[in-house]
DNA sequence: TCAAAAGTGTTCTCAATACACCCATGA
DNA sequence: TCATGGGTGTATTGAGAACACTTTTGA
């Protein structure tokens, strides 16, 4: 008879909040549940941890598994354990989040899975307790956007500077004086500037940019105020 | 037949990680295991959720059992899951951190229950993941301590201004300005000047302030800069 | 030719930093 | 009386914020 015999043992579940960027809007990754529970109803991707991983593996494979997607980094939310959280079965969830780049390839692998991307703004009843997951990972990367260039893993990997002011836009909600937006970006010392231009947005074209991810990392590493 | 028979349980625990501060050292509270497994090591406070109860209300819960400790708040910090992190059962931990204030009534308790205070530059080997934790968690109030006023849980309810800049240095490993650090307290607008001098720290004494709970509640949800 | 977005500079304010001396007191 | 830590003020620098016009070009 050993301690361990006595102690209660829980289902542990990963779910994965994804966010995008595209057309001027943050998105969420969310997908229709096809099998039981909450079959038909919209969800965040996520599933259980088994037995021999780590709860970050479980998010790797569960978002590889359900989205195709790969070379993800995740980091830790936090965990979920409300005893009636899901009503079925006591388990306990630990969220994770992250910031991806939404590109042709990803839209397709995400298409064909059935997964789809909703406006933040506007983001759908979703089943047991990911709602609430989502709007923590909100605050959660509204607040480290002050302190690290988060904002960078959204976009595609040539933008320009009008692109990454519209995505700061849309994390702080509010909206940001162009000079000084960009006399702030470019101080910072990590985009390079290319000699093309993107047409997409205005007639003039605007300067295409890409990082310096050397430059870029040891921003992250130095805690550099990025308040904007 | 249903889903959930298929998947794996764990075991979950907490470990919480508590700091207090006293003499002008940051502490950590650990305590000397009275029971198997590991018994004679030195481990955070830490036991296993039950299957009532949340992570957090186990936290709470845990804590009391091991040092009489109540009203504390703590904050998750991450979950280890790491497969062999127990090499004998397969054990997932939600590691939880506070800052509390060692008075003489916590000494009390504390030392009655056989736990005790280690410097945080001096901390001794701990079982399991348990140095990790504790680096992880001071790697996080290092950084936090930069945009929030979380030095002041540490401290007495009375204290002097030099005392809240020991601390300050405690934390960030280095020396401040004493005409700077008070410039800034003091302009943040959060601590009241009482009538009183503390005479312990020299023989001129110097003036005991209390908090203004609410302005610093109020300085806490602004995310103010309060990097020093 | 004009609408629409891109790009550019200056001023002002305020906070961070650097820095040196006097004060009060118990031993 | 003197050693010890407490307490004070100023000048400089740099970053953030406010603010308006010119440029380019496809429709």
């Amino acid at each position: 008879m050993d301690i361990y015999d006595k102690k209660d043992k829980f289902f542990v579940a990963v779910d994965c909040i994804i966010f995008g960027f595209d057309k001027g809007k943050i998105k969420l990754l969310v997908f229709n549940r096809k099998i039981d529970p909450f079959k038909g109803a919209v969800s965040l991707v996520g599933s259980f941890v088994r037995i021999g991983e780590t709860v970050s593996e479980a998010a790797v494979r569960i978002l590889k598994e359900f989205t195709g997607l790969e070379n993800v980094y995740m980091k830790e939310l936090s965990t979920y354990s409300s005893v009636d959280r899901d009503p079925g079965y006591r388990c306990i969830s630990v969220a994770q989040y992250a910031l991806i780049r939404i590109d042709n390839d990803i839209k397709t692998l995400i298409e064909e899975r059935g997964a789809k991307w909703f406006d933040i703004e506007n983001i759908p009843e979703l089943v047991l307790d990911h709602n609430e997951m989502v709007m923590d990972a909100l605050e959660r990367i509204q607040k480290i956007a002050r302190y690290e260039p988060i904002g960078f893993e959204l976009l595609p990997k040539k933008f320009t500077i009008p692109q990454l002011q519209t995505l700061y836009e849309a994390i702080y909600r509010r909206k940001l004086d162009p000079r000084n937006f960009r006399k702030k970006i470019l101080s910072l010392d990590v985009i390079i500037k290319l000699h093309e231009k993107d047409k997409t947005g205005s007639k003039k074209g605007a300067f295409l940019y890409k990082f310096d991810y050397k430059k870029y990392i040891d921003l992250q590493k130095s805690g550099y105020n990025f308040e904007i």
